[in-house]
DNA sequence: CTTTTAATGACCATTATGTTGATTAGCAAT
DNA sequence: ATTGCTAATCAACATAATGGTCATTAAAAG
């Protein structure tokens, strides 16, 4: 089968394109990122890199996808009632473990992208994702009818992403199981000392 | 006075070329401004733009470092103690209500800044300012010490600004006052429903 | 009328883009 | 092995955009 040599032959390429470009949003940042600097630094001819995108942005567009979806893919078993039970029993939520997991084999990634070097569209993107797949439960479930859910949704993702912003940025030096009690000791503390 | 006159001209082609770049990142993104466009759309000559600013970033960082100073300004007066009693009367704190006050003056700059087509760099900055001029004394006053104060500060300062892009989102429907009451309550209130 | 300073217009070197025709590499069938 | 096929790669081209500078002009003030 020819095809399976060629398919090869084309993931590895891609692969070199696309860790090249996070290699250049470290070092440079994706807004001076062009396709002349990133097929130099890959070593590859720069009318291999049309081949495969359209261009700089079609790229980063793939990169993102690729990591929500699998962001998505880790969050679709969390149930909100069984993350509060497990922070009463101080326990970590696993399917919360388990995101924490999927952040931080993509950690390199994730935090170029929201760095100050990064894309400023992906934070809301991410933010996005994060009402939809964690908080959507747990905000229907708000009683208190005087506080507005929309603004609620966004301090509770933003506050969710900040954490994780702040894991990313200290090396991701807690482990996943740690990060899950964190998280859910600072969410069900509330901010009255 | 030669340098009234003069003063006032500069002043004036500096105004031009901000409020020109503020247009531009609604409308193309930061990212996207090159000097010649900006300088096109202001009607001035390239070479002017250059007698005011080194380049694009150099401009932008004037345009945030003002917006920032007024910012401190208006939050220098806030003391946490006096937040809670507040919040306990269910009255807007007034240096609060002070702030969403200046932050809704720049509010177009400000949901340029920090939307999609924004400057990626410029949400930590804000959040480092916020954690100084807001949260400084109340991350003090953390007597958990199971909460890392690192983690829960990032939590804070996130879950503030999360709440203000999305009032800059919606058109800053609310008032400064209510959005006061607004923020108050939410971070009073945990998020155990 | 002279001085001062902002604004202008034009210049040049550099860099980015996207495409196309030629070339190479890998695999399969004989 | 060798021939043929397919897909990936490469080198080169034409076009367009960008940035920074400098000599020149215009405007304001005394």
């Amino acid at each position: 089968m020819a095809e399976k040599i060629h398919d090869q032959m084309v993931e590895r390429t891609r692969r070199l394109i696309q860790d090249t470009m996070l290699l250049l949003i470290e070092d440079t940042g994706f807004s001076h990122v062009t396709v002349r600097n990133l097929t130099q630094k890959a070593q590859i001819n720069r009318g291999t890199f049309y081949l495969h995108y359209l261009d700089k942005y079609d790229l980063i567009e793939q990169m993102e996808d690729e990591l929500l979806n699998g962001l998505r893919q880790s969050m679709h078993t969390i149930k909100y009632p069984d993350m509060l039970q497990c922070y009463e029993e101080n326990a970590p939520y696993f399917p919360l473990v388990e995101v924490f997991r999927y952040l931080k084999q993509n950690g390199r990634l994730l935090k170029g992208l929201l760095g100050p070097k990064g894309d400023p569209a992906f934070s809301q993107k991410m933010r996005l994702f994060l009402k939809d797949g964690i908080f959507a439960d747990f905000i229907d479930s708000l009683e208190d009818e005087t506080i507005s859910k929309s603004y609620f949704s966004a301090f509770a993702t933003s506050a969710y992403l900040g954490i994780i912003e702040d894991w990313l940025n200290h090396g991701m030096q807690q482990s996943p199981e740690e990060m899950a009690v964190i998280y859910a000791k600072i969410k069900f503390f509330g901010m009255k000392p």
